[in-house]
RNA sequence: GGCCCCGUCGUCUAGUGGUCCAGGACGUCAGGUUCUCAUCCUGAAGAUCAGGGGUUCGACUCCCCUCGGGGUCACCA
């Protein structure tokens, strides 16, 4: 049995979004699961199309993600070089190969000519094939003109990994471009040419292919190379569900999920199970998890739609999964900077406090601010309590005053005493908890919401929290 | 328009002829956890399985048609 070999051959065309990143979460484990190999390949033969930086940006999309190839343009490999416009003398041979066997002819026509046949194609409601018009007696090709494929149309059936069988008629195939009069190969031959050099096994990419399909397969056999397994991933469909989800309609770049605070292994299992599940109700995959129990056959085949709240509660379940001294880690840079003075003890127990709140790493700010710098004191923030805003001035000041009395006592600052104190709090003031604990909250962080007050208050210390309770008068 | 693919709760899905008047999860709503937010727990609403014909003792599951959605028909990938 053959190694496996899998591949992502992106374009360096622009970012990396949800949808391209499916294909290659996918392809990786597929090689991981099988000890095989993951390869990525850049298909850079549009000069025109081309992006500055996105390749470097292809790159670091997948390692954020950890999606780890063995091979590829910066790090090399046995089949080097992993760029396309690197192999040009690659395609220039094996395009030979296809001119010597009559397989291949120089297309005489202007482009102007092409897109006439084109018109009068459409016009006649038909779908456009080259073929139709294909020259009797084609001059020999210099590079200068397109090559063009000479294909021998039948039908075919064959196997996809994911979509099942698949057949199409002989008007599909066609005589598509090899070679561009730019001396670059199209996708169309250089993915197949690549792919044999590479001794990929298995192909997997979008649907955008398939239509295309029987035309490589086609090719295979005129190069006489036998065909990698074929898997054809759904597309993933922008929120409303009418189009292909693309850069265009709110696709984002998946490296801006990780700057939003996403954990790289909720984007991952988000997006596995976007059309991929194990047939049990398991919801969530941890990375080796998918590594172990992925499947192509068990890909849907119908598009699957993104959607945003379900990323988030995939976020929020990993981060409370995650081990306190790891999360340390990766929060590391969502820190308010006020808490960049704090001691790193400190910080560690805010975090314990605030871990079961975030929903995103970024979240942390907004949920801790107060145990770092003096909050902004904001009365709207009483008024507009159910509980509070019905309490005359005087009896707020009393009920602080109260407490900051009741706490000043204590001598050993905790949880426990301090939940002790305010449960006798309770008892001589004659306050129910929603309204004494409320209070006591709000003066002392001045936020929306926070932790247990308890724990809040022993965080925080009894120095600041009197501090904080005496700014009532 | 030709060709190809797809169609189960709002969303992601389980389901491969009977155990499904369709199960799980997200979201929503209600309740509980001495206060808020979150977590967690409980419960509720939510799908005539796109529609119509067959086949069958019996169809979400097989076949046909219709409708709807997507893809493709580039010197883009």
């Amino acid at each position: 049995m053959n190694t496996v070999r899998t591949r992502f051959a992106p374009s360096p065309t622009g970012f990396l979004h949800v949808g391209g990143i499916r294909t290659a979460l996918f392809a990786y484990l597929v090689a991981r699961q099988a000890n095989g190999k993951f390869v990525l390949r850049l298909e850079d033969t549009d000069k025109n199309r081309e992006v500055e930086g996105s390749a470097e940006h292809l790159i670091a999309s997948l390692k954020a993600l950890g999606l780890q190839y063995d091979e590829g343009p910066d790090i090399g490999g046995p089949y080097a070089p992993y760029k396309q416009s690197d192999r040009l003398d690659i395609y220039q041979k094996w395009a030979q190969r296809l001119i010597d066997a009559g397989r291949a002819y120089a297309d005489p026509y202007t482009p102007a000519e092409v897109q006439k046949f084109r018109e009068e194609a459409t016009a006649a409601k038909k779908a456009f094939l080259y073929r139709d018009h294909r020259p009797e007696n084609p001059p020999a090709w210099d590079g200068t003109t397109p090559l063009r494929f000479k294909c021998e149309p039948k039908a075919y059936a064959w196997h996809d990994e994911v979509m099942g069988d698949l057949s199409t008629g002989p008007e599909v195939i066609d005589d598509f471009i090899l070679m561009k009069s730019d001396g670059y190969p199209t996708y169309n031959f250089a993915h197949i040419v690549d792919d044999a050099e590479m001794e990929i096994t298995h192909v997997i990419r979008g649907q955008e292919f398939i239509s295309s399909t029987p035309n490589y397969l086609n090719l295979y056999e005129a190069l006489g190379l036998e065909r990698p397994l074929l898997a054809t991933m759904p597309p993933i469909m922008n929120e409303q569900g009418n189009k292909k989800l693309g850069k265009r309609d709110g696709a984002k770049d998946v490296l801006d999920y990780v700057r939003d605070g996403y954990l790289p292994e909720a984007l991952v299992s988000f997006i596995a199970t976007l059309g991929w599940n194990d047939g049990t109700t398991q919801e969530v995959f941890t990375p080796s998890e998918l590594i172990a129990k992925f499947s192509l056959d068990r890909v849907g085949r119908s598009g699957a739609r993104f959607d945003e709240k379900r990323l988030l509660w995939v976020n929020g379940h990993f981060i409370r999964e995650l081990p306190l001294d790891e999360l340390a880690k990766r929060v590391e840079f969502f820190w308010p900077d006020s808490a960049k003075k704090a001691e790193e003890a400190y910080r560690h127990r805010v975090l314990e406090l605030a871990q079961e709140r975030l929903k995103t790493l970024r979240d942390l700010p907004a949920l801790t601010s107060y145990f770092f710098e003096e909050p902004t004191r904001n009365d709207s923030l009483v008024s507009e309590n159910k509980q509070l805003k019905k309490l005359e001035e005087t009896e707020i000041t009393r009920l602080i005053t109260a407490a900051h009395e009741a706490l000043e006592r204590l001598n050993e600052w905790n949880q426990d005493t301090i939940q002790e104190a305010l449960n006798q709090l309770l008892e001589t003031t004659g306050q129910k908890p929603g309204t004494l604990f409320s209070l006591i909250r709000i003066y002392t962080t001045w936020s929306p919401f926070s932790p247990q007050l308890n724990g809040t208050l022993a965080l925080l210390g009894k120095e600041t929290t009197l501090k904080r309770l005496s700014v009532a008068q």
